[in-house]
DNA sequence: ATTGCCTATGCAACTCGTTGCATAGCAGGA
DNA sequence: TCCTGCTATGCAACGAGTTGCATAGGCAAT
């Protein structure tokens, strides 16, 4: 599991609250590790309990209370730790594969609008990367250790959706030369 | 959930016996539907009882019987329905790019051993996806439906790879040269 | 002979993740 | 004034998915 993980980096980059770190999920992390408030608030109890983290209530006006939770020592190690275990490879799953697949046995111009809905949210999320990119680091010849690992990730993200971009074109121009063909 | 949907596509396109699924779903279906036998045992009884699929047992010698399924009209027509439905957007979640980020507040020296696994696990899957696209698509310009939307889903896989491999070596660079800067 | 692997199915227990709902004060618009 | 929405946390129930184990016959190699 890694979510206490991706909790973990997410605290060491800047302390916050589990409200906090669920809109942070819901934004720059989350777009390579989902997770609802619900989970988050359950983890950082079980992390808070392990040593993991430490929390610090802080009172608000105007606000409820939160609680501000940073990384503590034993988080960090154990971090260091899962950094150096194997891998757990990957279990992509991806829906819509399996929609064109089914896709043969019934009509594939069903499938088109849904396709191009999928081609204009993987735009409007390329248009973010690079937007963020631009605001983010706007010099990328003088970035610390942390921007250029940041960096990184934002790179495989932007070239992710340009892949996925390519091959929905690809996919949408199949399905219409497959209905085409159907009905002539 | 599509696991439902997983197993009629792969029951349509071939009928199978729930431990032929898993092994299917081990190989071809896998990369972008992972099940264990688990539960493609318990999801095929469910919809054995919905009647979206039919089982006939089947006796073997030298082997246990099996169960062999099929998808039935209401399991074709629960496709199609779903295949109208609108999309859940995939959620993307990406360890190794949690382990990236990580990386900043450990040593970046030793994510790339990790990092060069995953290069290799992923390039050895493109060759087997190369090699499958030969041996199943020889001849390109005469497939059928069913076929063009496989391959398409293939070339997918393909790209994916490719942009995945690219992006890994990216992530190499970056590390061996911040673990250059940092002990020179 | 024994060990290990393959086919084939399944139970039990667990963790992970989602969904719906609740509380509670404050702010802004119809 | 009422309704909606935001911050902030949480419970309860459910469904999805994993892990460990069990059974049981046949096959091949040591």
């Amino acid at each position: 599991m890694a979510l206490e993980h991706a909790i973990l980096v997410s605290l060491l980059e800047q302390p916050g609250s589990g409200y906090e770190l669920a809109r942070r999920f819901d934004r720059s992390i989350g777009r390579f590790w989902t997770a609802t408030h619900q989970q988050i608030y359950r983890v950082l109890r079980r992390m808070e309990a392990d040593d993991w983290v430490a929390a610090q209530e802080v009172a608000q006006d105007g606000r409820p209370d939160k609680k501000v939770y940073s990384a503590a020592e034993a988080g960090r190690a154990a971090l260091a730790g899962w950094l150096r275990e194997p891998v757990e490879p990957e279990t992509v799953r991806h829906e819509l594969a399996v929609k064109i697949r089914a896709a043969a046995f019934d009509d594939p111009a069903a499938l088109i609008s849904e396709v191009e809905r999928h081609r204009e949210s993987h735009a409007a999320l390329l248009a973010r990367y690079l937007h963020g990119e631009e605001r983010d680091f706007p010099d990328l010849d003088a970035l610390d250790t942390r921007q250029e690992l940041q960096h990184v990730v934002l790179r495989g993200g932007i070239e992710y959706e340009r892949m996925t971009l390519a091959w929905l074109d690809d996919v949408l121009v199949t399905l219409r030369r497959l209905a085409a063909d159907r009905t002539p």
